[in-house]
DNA sequence: ACCTGAACACCGTTCAAGT
DNA sequence: ACCTGAACACCGTTCAAGT
């Protein structure tokens, strides 16, 4: 007895007949909601409020409350800029890619907890992986190596933003105290001098954390390319 | 009025005083909680049981579930080998690190969905960046590329896991049915063929995943090391 | 066919009261 | 100083009952 996936997109959707009612429409409501008030805030007994309707209404359109989250998750791939390989040449292509991504994702911080608790079947999520794939293969990679690229290219988007978007909300639109967050460091560091060094450098030599985790972005973004570059001259 | 960065690292622990009733048992207590039942397994009231106590006593000694978590978080880098660079070599070192990061973070599988929800300024996280910084100097970064090449890393591995998790946890020990899975995919892909072909041909020529996914992370690893070589030579 | 509210089995956390 | 249970304000989901 073997385990089977299940997703949304496996089952085809209640056709809308009440006005206001659909699977469309309790998206729409959902993204609202996360955008709004983060993964933590969005619950049924909200989402019905929100749609005028009993919380349990939405049993009748989705599954399960993951079901929903699948919905809101594919539809945040579907605003990422996919340019056409051909046109741009594989390197750039993969660039602006992962600037989109990035950018999309911090947008709608709610996604980094999704990543990995959901399967990612929809078709925004698979176009984007297609798209990734045609470059990869422009580029000269063949077989499984065009998989491996892939792979390693999104695990470095996921891997910087998911970080970032836990930064981004911890400080909740307020500045984080300079002060404190030296004293912070001296403290928790205290035992591992180079390394409170090289914070306190950061600290000081940086007054916009906002370019400077851009500027890591771009450094690993190019240390990846370099990377599959390497692998392809080989 | 500007805000304060709040962790469990940042308080002294409350002296042990009744025996089997310290931060140190509870977090034992929490890492076989979390080991046996996951992250949604873990509650204060079944904690409370383990411990032979109320839920609430655990108050006393912390001041939130999210404290707990950060002291079981903190615990699991500690399991992670850390080569001496020097004795290694900074590549080897790496290389070394990040295979032993994959093995630990699989085996504790709930740590994937704290990575940038908590703050990681516990004594092995902050002992594992020192180290990581000072392969990256030895190899020759200097500045704020030493952080970059860092952060590179870490994200390539956190990015990698992170789904791998994800997949794992959705099979939970049970096979995955072959034959559904290609059928799911015939499905939810039939509007992308050239993808439905590499998705196939994955499935067909690959028997173990678990290879696979070594295999996959072990390419992209050298990409990112590959990458980081290229830019010490320019 | 679609929607409802009550009910179930949980949560994390607060707090007054106990020893 | 340390521990307790009751209580509060929530959850996701099930299901019998309504239209």
């Amino acid at each position: 007895m073997s385990k089977q996936i299940s997703s949304v997109w496996t089952r085809e959707p209640r056709p809308a007949r009440t006005p206001g009612r659909s699977r469309e429409e309790i998206v729409r409501a959902t993204l609202e909601l996360l955008d709004a008030e983060g993964l933590d805030g969005l619950s049924m007994r909200k989402l019905g409020a929100r749609l005028g309707s009993g919380a349990t209404t939405i049993y009748w359109y989705v599954e399960n409350k993951d079901e929903l989250l699948e919905l809101a998750y594919d539809h945040v791939w579907g605003q990422i800029a996919l340019p056409v390989p051909e046109e741009l040449g594989w390197r750039d292509t993969i660039t602006t890619f992962a600037h989109s991504m990035r950018r999309v994702m911090l947008f709608h911080p709610w996604v980094g907890s999704l990543i990995g608790r959901l399967p990612a079947l929809g078709p925004n999520a698979l176009s984007m992986s297609d798209r990734l794939r045609k470059a990869f293969a422009l580029a000269g990679f063949e077989g499984l190596d065009i998989d491996y690229a892939n792979a390693a290219l999104t695990a470095y988007v996921f891997g910087t933003v998911i970080p970032e978007i836990a930064w981004q909300s911890s400080m909740g639109g307020e500045e984080l105290d300079q002060e404190s967050m030296k004293e912070t460091f001296r403290h928790v560091a205290r035992d591992f001098p180079d390394l409170l060094e090289r914070l306190t450098e950061i600290n000081d030599k940086v007054s916009d954390t906002d370019t400077l985790r851009e500027t890591s972005f771009a450094f690993g973004l190019t240390t990846v390319l370099d990377g599959l570059e390497a692998r392809l001259r080989s």
